[in-house]
DNA sequence: TGTACATCAGTGAACGCGCGTTCACTGATGTAC
DNA sequence: TGTACATCAGTGAACGCGCGTTCACTGATGTAC
């Protein structure tokens, strides 16, 4: 994960990039031993070698450090679930799903901080700037081109007969841009689909299905796949027109 | 919300236990006000008008103030689903479900920090005793009565051709002591419904939607609207077998 | 190619702050005879 | 009912700590003529 997009012309300016990476080296393992909150300029520059006023010369505040720590992590859950749905049949959507899906967790249980820091609470005093908007899109982008791609191939996505109040209707508009060939109804079992996978993975994570489940792993898939049915990304295209089971397997998940 | 079940007898009693809630409640101000990591035992000493030090006659350490103030937020969502989702009609299971949801909602919209104290990124440092998790049990156990009480009106939840590898099926096991009459598909749907709850309020309050929906009350109450009646909590028992439109009917409202 | 100047990285001291926790103490409240 | 003693609440000072940020500075690297 790189910082600057512009190649180093002279030492110092390679020297720089570096130092700045390094920074955010050694504050990524500060934050992933002991979270965000106690992520700290100066222990930082003390791992680094520095003293502490030097880190300003890299990021002018403590929270200019915080959001190249989002805008990072953000990438590298991007990277992981581009590389892990790339890797499976275009055809199979529902493998691409459970890939994504996979992909989301393997990285999270690595890198529980992080994670936290960008899907758990807001840090408190911390405003999030514009900068990482767009890296936080790359994941949802990636299960809205796996539901696209299945629509394209004749699958239809989404109950038409769920009615969708008009004023939640202009909200998916704005999603439209990204997913043209979504109906509302998919577009609304898009979001509802990635929260339920955040949702999953955090309620791991931070401990809400302590003493409830044990074999995690199995669970986890067992609830992504009933997911990705439910989203329509299974059945072959031929069974689903005529299938007079649908609205029964549908509703009751 | 109180701290001892023994009525207080002397007047020292009673006064402790006085002060012991007043500590609590300005804790839980500033917890409301800057988050739990801004949470100061000295500064809450402060306001209440003690010395710092005063106030480990009444908490050990800022941990056990912490626990304090998280059992009582439990216990705070929790009165509030348990009275909301009484207000319904017992035989309207969608209502009472959607009950429960709207509570969670309001309570979280009104108690932002205290929610992202229980719901959030874990406490660094900071371990959950055991007296945590009884309050923890409150709202999904209401919604376990709920799914109980249609499978005794004789409603069918979960669908039972979906297959559930062994392993999880022995983790939902655990769960059946709670709610012995549903089925491991039907157990399965209520923590994926749980998960989605909170995964959807997490994500309004977090602001992992921002600029994308916009009218949140419509939003959440699509969802939660569909994700009950998905769970199987609309159709008149009568009506479920033969109701070709009950999709529609039920939705829309 | 060599020199004068501008830019930049890193230093070290300082400011001002707040924190959790301990401890010996005073004085008030409760208890037992 | 009154007195002697035990219990408890609250005080104030102190310990030891770490934090983010500013600022005048030195010395090295880059640039323009």
């Amino acid at each position: 994960v790189t910082t600057e997009t512009t190649k180093p012309r002279t030492a110092r300016e390679r020297v720089r990039l570096e130092l700045t990476n390094e920074i955010k080296t050694v504050a990524r393992k500060h934050l992933a031993e002991q979270g965000s909150a106690a992520l700290s300029l100066r222990a930082v520059a003390r791992e680094v070698g520095m003293v502490s006023s030097a880190v300003y010369r890299y990021f002018p505040s403590r929270d200019d450090l915080l959001t190249a720590l989002i805008i990072d992590a953000y990438e590298m859950v991007g990277q992981r679930v581009v590389e892990g749905e790339a890797a499976v049949r275009r055809a199979d959507h529902l493998g691409r799903w459970l890939a994504a899906c996979r992909s989301v967790r393997g990285w999270a249980l690595e890198n529980p901080h992080e994670y936290a820091l960008i899907f758990g609470s807001p840090v408190p005093g911390y405003v999030a700037p514009q900068d990482t908007v767009d890296p936080a899109t790359i994941v949802p982008g990636v299960l809205l081109n796996i539901m696209s791609d299945a629509v394209a191939d004749g699958r239809v996505l989404g109950d038409a007969r769920r009615s969708i109040p008009r004023r939640v209707r202009s909200d998916l508009h704005g999603l439209r841009a990204k997913a043209p060939q979504l109906s509302d109804q998919a577009l609304l079992a898009a979001i509802m689909a990635w929260t339920l996978l955040i949702g999953a993975v955090s309620f791991e994570l931070f401990g809400h299905l302590h003493n409830v489940i044990f074999d995690f792993d199995a669970f986890f898939d067992v609830q992504m796949r009933a997911v990705g049915i439910d989203l329509g990304l299974a059945a072959p295209v031929s069974a689903r027109v005529d299938d007079g089971d649908r609205g029964r397997a549908r509703v009751s998940e």
